[in-house]
Parts: C-alpha cells; structure tokens; sequence
DNA sequence: TAGATATTTAGAAAAACATCTAAATATTAT
DNA sequence: ATAATATTTAGATGTTTTTCTAAATATCTA
C-alpha cells in the first residue's frame, strides 16, 4: 500500500492519472503535457505502474497506458477505510 | 493540497493518524509507539499540522494532538473526487 | 527560584527522489 | 537491411526528505 500512497505524493504522477481518466495515451502523446523528457516521464510511469496504478500495453510502435480501474476502485476503499 | 498528498505518503504518519483515531494523545505517548526520537516525531507531527490534517493544543505541560476532523472530512471528499 | 519533564528548533548527515543526457531496445516503413 | 520513431535503461547530479544530536523554550513541582 505504502506504493500507492508514494506514487500518488507527486504532483506530475497526480496529473498523469487524470489525463488518463479521459482516455488512453502514449508516452509521446502523455509526455505533450509534461515539460520533462521522456526519460524521466518513463520513471513516473513506472512508478504508477509498480504501484498497480496503471497499465501498460503494446500496440505496435507505440505503448498505451490506461487506468487500472479494478485496482483504483481497490485503492478508493482502502482510503476510505483509512480516513472512517 | 500537494501537502495533503504528501503528509499521507509516508507510513509512520499514516500510523500516527491511526492512532488518534482512538484519543488525542501528547507527543511522549505517540512517541512510545516508535522508534524515533522527539525531535524526528515532532517534525512530522509539523507535517501533519500544515497538512491541516491535526492540531495541536497545549493542556498545561503537554501537548496534546488530535485529528483535524473537519479537515480529515474534506481530504476525503477531495480524494473521491480524485478517483471518480 | 531551581530542577525536572515535555516539546520544538537548528544544523548536520544519510537516504530517497526527480531530473537530466546518452545509450540501448523495440517496432515500423522504406 | 537501414533509417526513423517510440520507449526504456543506465548513470550522474541536484534537491528534498528523514533522521539524528545538541541546544532552546515552556510548563510544572518542590
């Protein structure tokens, strides 16, 4: 649990799952938001990836991430469990 | 709010949390449920007071800290919102 | 008022984190 | 096969965070 909670304390990571919430993207299209390389966008990645955030997938040339839904659904009630 | 997120990141502030949900309790007792010294858990304790998320008041020669509950209420709202 | 207890502040050291550049890997298109 | 595009990995650097010791401040009790 302490993942999710590290993955949601930065603010860019924070901003990435909100992009995410309106549809899928890829690095290139995500990192349009973003005034940082790609390189450190894929950290960020990776660590809402650990913390079961998000999902990565493989389309061809490009990798889309999505929400992972059944997970943040999980993670809301274990918030909510935590501020009852 | 980044201060919200941020105060929730870290697992003995979390667990500090958790123990004033049972009773206000002065820094010397909170204290004896780690392994840290005053000065360490009195810098989170500032964290969590700037995160709104507690407060703190003296009663004579202690101080005795309780859950923000009004507060605690709202970061909840904020977080569903966030998950919604 | 002096000594004891409770808590915070200051300043330093170590660990964790965000970011960068450069290089590596994977896929597509020519 | 080669070049172009997409993404990740490696390694370095600067910043933030956690923690510590020592000193300062506040309150209580004798």
């Amino acid at each position: 649990m302490d993942s999710v909670f590290k993955a949601l304390s930065d603010g860019t990571r924070r901003e990435i799952l909100n992009l995410l919430k309106k549809k899928d993207m890829s690095v290139t299209e995500i990192n349009k938001h973003f005034p940082i390389t790609m390189a450190s966008l894929s950290h960020h990645l990776d660590i809402l990836k650990k913390a079961n955030l998000v999902i990565a997938e493989r389309q061809g040339q490009y990798i889309f991430y999505s929400l992972n839904i059944s997970v943040f659904e999980e993670v809301m009630k274990i918030f909510l469990s935590f501020f009852k």
